[in-house]
DNA sequence: CAATAGATTAGAATTATTCTAAATAACTCA
DNA sequence: TGAGTTATTTAGAATAATTCTAATCTATTG
């Protein structure tokens, strides 16, 4: 069994048809050796580089992007400025918290949204986000 | 009744707290003369430059934002390059197709969320935002 | 009008992200 | 295992949306 005493990050990356370099296993063992977690782009790569791993952001931006093509991963719009990207590929939703940009899940069972009209014609429904925007109670 | 003939664009600005300039005037026009829309800066400027109307892009922008401060629009995030700004200042959700960067309106009555948890402590939800993404059928 | 506070704007700056092209590393299989 | 092939990484340039600066206008007020 070839390489599977660093997790199995790299079968993980394999299953995915990414060559598991060294970027993507130490990126997929950040991302994904723990619980569930959102991330940007930047903060990852300070991450990874308090990590001791030296890589170049666009590395980082190249492998959000393959994980998230490969279905590790997904992406969270809910700010006009960064991407964040989610190791939750569930069905899931979300609360925001602007100032600190915190993203925290809401367990997509738990929703229901009732009375969406049905997709314009030609159209189809490819995924429903709820975004529910906090603020501090002041 | 000074400047009332000109629609109320500039009576509805005052009202904000805005002086009606002509860029502001202008703007206004473009976006409350008709029915709801959804626009970007970029698009506005470009409608405006259609219309006769020479104003910066920077102009725009402020105008965008103050309007928005005012009440008189909301941000919609829904793509990560680029602000939408919606004239339906109203309870109300969103259909969105990538292809094409549209954005229309679901009407926020017809809409139930069920389910959601109590915001975290300290926070309180500011709004609930919905955002039904779409494809075209294959 | 004159004075003043507020608005507009050209262009530079900023930020997130993508692109380019050259160097490097992983994989294949003989 | 090593040569050859292909995928990956990366520095740095490029792009795109947006904001900022500071100089010039303009609406308002008395
Ligand atoms: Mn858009
Ligand atoms: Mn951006
Ligand atoms: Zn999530
Ligand atoms: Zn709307």
């Amino acid at each position: 069994m070839p390489g599977a005493q660093k997790g199995d990050f790299a079968a993980k990356l394999r299953v995915a048809q990414l060559r598991p370099t060294k970027q993507r296993v130490a990126l997929a063992r950040l991302l994904f050796a723990g619980a569930d977690r959102h991330v940007t782009a930047e903060r990852l790569h300070a991450e990874a580089a308090n990590s001791g791993v030296r890589l170049s952001l666009a590395t980082v931006y190249n492998s959000l992007h393959q994980f998230t093509a490969a279905g590790l991963l997904r992406q969270v719009i809910v700010d006009g400025e960064k991407t964040h990207f989610d190791t939750n590929t569930g069905e899931h939703h979300h609360f925001y918290f602007e100032g600190g940009d915190l993203l925290t899940d809401i367990p997509g069972g738990d929703v229901r949204i009732e009375g969406l009209p049905r997709a314009p014609a030609g159209t189809e429904i490819e995924r429903v986000d709820v975004v529910v925007r906090l603020k501090s109670r002041g």
